[in-house]
DNA sequence: CTGTTAGCGCGTTCAA
DNA sequence: TTGAACGCGCTAACAG
């Protein structure tokens, strides 16, 4: 209706008294008359007022902003960690600003690209795998960064313990009996992640502690390289009894190409994977939980409590991990292991 | 490095010119010499200098911020919607606020918790199925709003057919020589959604034109709908040849208790969703695509378009569905229709 | 083509 | 407990 939106002129005009009580009334500051306080608010409500974060931030110097910065917007992952960061973010009454950077190369220079500088309180990036040079030039911006899905030391991070976590798996795999178990990674041209390489060393740890000499596969990303990858294992003079992926997107890609060669899964091979995406129950796999939702959440906090100068800007947290079984791992045939 | 960021006035002195050169550099306004205008980038690059947005915004009535609303961030189909949305945005220069306002009832007065007014350009609305009342209350925000996937005549919406697309599903399925087609949707307690309502009619409508009765069946949403959903057709006398889900997660639902009872799909039973949901390559499904991405990107330029005053505030966008035929579908045994 | 000036809407002094 | 004046960083209108 009203073209131009009410200001605090208007709100205070309305409630017959000055800015600068309608502005105390509005931040909750004390030293303000119950009956006014009430008065300026009814006054506020009826104008359906709200506070210019624009014009507040111009004088505070906070902008009540905070900026996320994912890589992809797409994959089930980012979407599950920004409703955790959203979530926390709102307890604060701080508003999300979502930035969409990109692969890894292309991404060259996002740091000064991106409107940042005095346009947010704060930057959380997710699984950026930022690289030394990249972290420096965040510090340029000069607001607090909060790093997910990366472990940084001396600054704010959260992150699980990739490694721990594929070792975890590594070992079900183990108890349940297998021996010729096969790791399928994603292998990316001219990079990869550190998330990657942990996963990747902790099924090569879990192999070595069991004796038993690591057996990798990497192929492309996504559900393409999982069915790559499986292809070739099947092709194998000895096929694998277990195969292990680096993340349930391959996994998936995996379990397709055993369907359709008619390879019982867990009867003739045990699938597991990493990640529990949503659809993961849905093909009954057996997968390594990582919270992601928890994970944007504890972000979240903690970039509120920096800005609150509550928690420390080095403050690290590690998620846990969970192993979710479910039917597409068992024991071999004939197993010694934990199967009778 | 710098604890305090640089401000205009930094870039100014460091240039040896004047606030409103820099200013018009800046904002790449006419009327500046060419070396003059290298001087002034270069010293805002050493400053790594950006325009604060809030204090332009002040000025301009401007904030260079769209504001995007979902009910949920986690299902994969918001990321996709935001990844459209958040390209578009990018092209414009505009920044992305995404908010995350929950299920239909719990967000009761959303339109005036959240600090929309005044504090960005325009709203998308993504899947929020407004009332009446609640996008009269977003008028009152002064900016424009543009919803997507939901059409509302005088507004910018951008949507897709939902009665066509689950209609032409249907056919599909009618065309292989099915009879016994059941529906599964989900029914939601207080509420259901115009596109539940859209699909299920289209289903209707196709059903009629050949002369069958509907048969639809609704649970709750998601995987544990479909799951009961299928449960009660595989119990009923006759059981159908051919279901068709209102959404991949239904689908997905019934595709793992198709599985676990040993039913073959498409053998037995033909297996349809909606959406094709990015799980739905692996499980093979066949669906209705409705492309998610493009109607994010429409939905953005839509936007940009409204506020560069190049398109009406009551545009319609209607998005194409198209069938994508996997191997969950088939003739049924003995069939007449399209099989041999 | 460039510099000067006056606010944009608000929070923060101060003085009353 | 309240109100008036000032300035945050920037743009727009003007003057030069």
């Amino acid at each position: 209706m009203s073209s131009q939106p009410a200001s605090m002129r208007d709100v205070a005009h309305r409630a017959g008294v000055s800015l600068s009580t309608v502005s105390r009334v509005l931040r909750g500051a004390p030293g303000v008359a119950p009956d006014v306080r009430l008065r300026v608010q009814r006054a506020a409500d009826e104008l359906s007022y709200v506070v210019s974060r624009n014009a507040s931030g111009l004088v505070t110097g906070r902008t009540g902003r905070v900026a996320v910065v994912v890589p992809f917007l797409q994959p089930w992952f980012f979407g599950v960690v920004l409703s955790g960061v959203s979530d926390a973010l709102r307890e604060a009454d701080l508003d999300m600003l979502v930035y969409q950077v990109g692969e890894t190369r292309a991404r060259e220079g996002w740091t000064r690209a991106l409107p940042l500088r005095r346009n947010s309180d704060a930057v959380v990036t997710v699984s950026m795998d930022l690289s030394e040079d990249e972290c420096h030039r965040l510090d340029d911006v000069g607001v607090p960064v909060v790093l997910v899905g990366q472990c940084v030391p001396g600054r704010a991070s959260v992150y699980i313990d990739d490694r721990a976590g594929a070792a975890g798996a590594t070992r079900h795999l183990l108890n349940l009996g297998h021996t010729r178990i096969a790791y399928i990674g994603a292998r990316r041209e001219e990079w990869s992640s550190t998330s990657s390489r942990h996963r990747l060393e902790g099924y090569g740890a879990a192999m070595a502690t069991a004796g038993l000499a690591p057996w990798s596969v990497g192929k492309a990303t996504g559900h393409a390289g999982g069915e790559l990858a499986m292809g070739e294992l099947l092709s194998d003079q000895d096929p694998p009894t277990a195969v292990l992926a680096e993340f349930d997107d391959i996994a998936m890609g995996a379990h397709r190409i055993l369907r359709r060669s008619g390879v019982r899964v867990p009867g003739s091979i045990s699938l597991m994977g990493f990640d529990n995406h949503d659809a993961a129950a849905v093909l009954d796999l057996t997968t390594v939980d990582q919270a992601p939702y928890d994970t944007g959440l504890a972000a979240g906090r903690l970039t509120v409590g920096i800005l609150d100068g509550k928690a420390r800007t080095d403050t690290h947290v590690e998620m846990p991990t969970q192993i979710i079984l479910r039917q597409s791992t068992a024991a071999p045939r004939g197993a010694r292991g934990l199967s009778t």
